[in-house]
DNA sequence: ATTCTCACA
DNA sequence: TGTGAGAA
């Protein structure tokens, strides 16, 4: 019954984390050393604790909408300290990616449209070749 | 299996 | 923003 070091639901290897989440053990080391996570350690050995976990589905949440590393770390590095100002630069944060997914909406919408207009000059062309 | 460092894209 | 490789 003895395993190695973590094995019940409050404590987490780097491997189970890994595995959970479908990202490398490097990646996780990576977010540590980029002051994203402080895990706790048994020598040398990290171990992770329920609130490290929470912190990593953060992360990767804040991936997925799109914001940096840096940004992220901003903004977790205000859990401790100020909350309201955690709101604040969240919101800050939030408005400034929303300008830029628009901008690329249009960008997008403009590809769209140049490409559709250069099929349909192509479809007329084959229509008169026969 | 885990750790760290250095290189590399 | 990560990965690969080598060594412990």
């Amino acid at each position: 019954m003895n395993r190695s070091v973590p094995e019940n639901r409050d404590l987490f290897a780097i491997a189970d984390l890994a595995k959970e989440f479908g990202i490398s053990t490097r990646a996780i080391r990576f977010y540590e050393a980029k002051g994203l996570l402080a895990p706790e350690r048994v020598g040398a050995t990290r171990i992770f604790r329920r609130r490290d976990r929470a912190r990593l589905i953060l992360i990767l949440r804040g991936k997925r909408l799109g914001f940096s590393l840096r940004d992220i770390s901003d903004y977790l590095s205000l859990y401790d300290a100020n909350r309201s100002q955690q709101v604040q630069l969240l919101t800050a944060k939030i408005d400034e990616r929303l300008v830029s997914l628009e901008a690329q909406l249009q960008d997008l919408q403009t590809t769209i449209s140049e490409l559709k207009e250069i099929k349909k000059l192509a479809d007329e062309r084959l229509e008169k070749a026969g």
